[in-house]
DNA sequence: GGTCAGGGTAGCC
DNA sequence: GGCTACCCTGAC
């Protein structure tokens, strides 16, 4: 793993042949403040907003003439807005998952099977994002039984009602995601606004139960696996799948296996699973993924979905 | 214009 | 453990 950061004015440039494709990273399901334009992605993240690019050569050409490039045929992300080196250190570096090597990832993987490694290398580019833990709490509330289009709404517009105002950026205001107290303050009518449905009562109970104390979020990191997934189920609207969703993408726990209707789909497809109940499909994902469950599923999930295989 | 599914869960048996 | 209703929206 071969990279440098580079910073100039409010922009961070990663700089090297690692595993970065903002689509590939944002279209898996694993955040919702995100809009694509023309293969750029502008997302929200903490207190941040940023646009992701992938720099042509003309752009690196250019960073080239700044002294910022020394070959103008290495890969460049461009984080439009990220901020400065220390912004890097203290949040990207995190959030972006940047210290683990994904080529060897991939490789790992490939190791395992031939679905993984087609599933590895359609999914090339992906990273799992180390996103805050309330947040995933509240977004994977609202994904359940839902589609991404209307979830992605839904956590908007409650930014939008009790978030924080973080400013403008191309011409849009952008809300930083809510606290629990934030959220807790609500009425179920003012949270059925964002169009959540019946979420509306899970949401609050869950955002009372964390801002008045009645349940502990920053023990989660502390527990073992097994445990912490045993807490965040006692939360309203929170049920196993939902649960390895936020141990995933909100608390690094690379082992945690989501298991929903196309992991159902895909671990029947591929690997013969007849069964149809929940814990049972996870137990075998763990069983023939180990240790780094959870990023197998995100690239078999990616690849199943994106060629609708194992529909039906 | 019905009907159905959408990254499941709570509540009931 | 298994079964079913569920807010709402878009696709068919």
């Amino acid at each position: 793993m071969n990279f440098s950061v580079k910073n100039k004015e409010n922009d961070l440039f990663i700089i090297g042949d690692i595993d970065f494709t903002p689509k590939s990273i944002f279209e898996n399901g694993q955040a919702f403040r995100w809009e694509e334009n023309q293969g750029k992605v502008t997302f929200v993240a903490d207190k941040y907003i940023v646009k992701l690019e992938i720099l042509d050569l003309e752009q690196k050409k250019e960073l080239f003439k700044q002294d910022l490039l020394e070959d103008v045929d290495v890969q460049v992300v461009k984080m439009h807005n990220a901020g400065n080196i220390d912004d890097y250190n203290n949040f990207w570096k995190n959030y972006f998952d940047l210290s683990r090597d994904y080529k060897k990832l991939r490789e790992e993987l490939s190791k395992i099977d031939d679905n993984l490694k087609i599933a590895t290398e359609f999914g090339k580019g992906f990273r799992v994002l180390k996103q805050d833990l309330f947040e995933m709490i509240i977004s994977f509330i609202i994904s359940a039984n839902n589609n991404i289009k209307r979830i992605k709404v839904s956590v908007d517009r409650l930014c939008k009602i009790c978030g924080d105002e973080l400013g403008v950026f191309e011409g849009n205001l952008y809300y930083r995601f809510p606290t629990p107290e934030a959220i807790a303050k609500l009425s179920i009518e003012e949270i059925e606004s964002t169009g959540v449905g019946y979420r509306a009562a899970y949401i609050k109970k869950t955002a009372e139960d964390i801002s008045n104390g009645n349940f502990d979020l920053k023990c989660i990191s502390d527990l073992s696996y097994e445990d912490a997934h045993k807490e965040l189920v006692k939360l309203m609207g929170v049920g196993p799948k939902v649960a390895d969703c936020i141990l995933l993408f909100g608390n690094s726990r690379d082992i945690a296996f989501p298991v929903d209707t196309w992991v159902m789909k895909l671990m029947n497809y591929y690997y013969g699973v007849e069964d149809k109940n929940i814990v049972k499909i996870k137990k075998q994902g763990i069983e023939i993924f180990g240790e780094k469950a959870g990023l197998a599923q995100q690239y078999l999930f990616y690849y199943a979905r994106e060629n609708n295989i194992g529909k039906k």
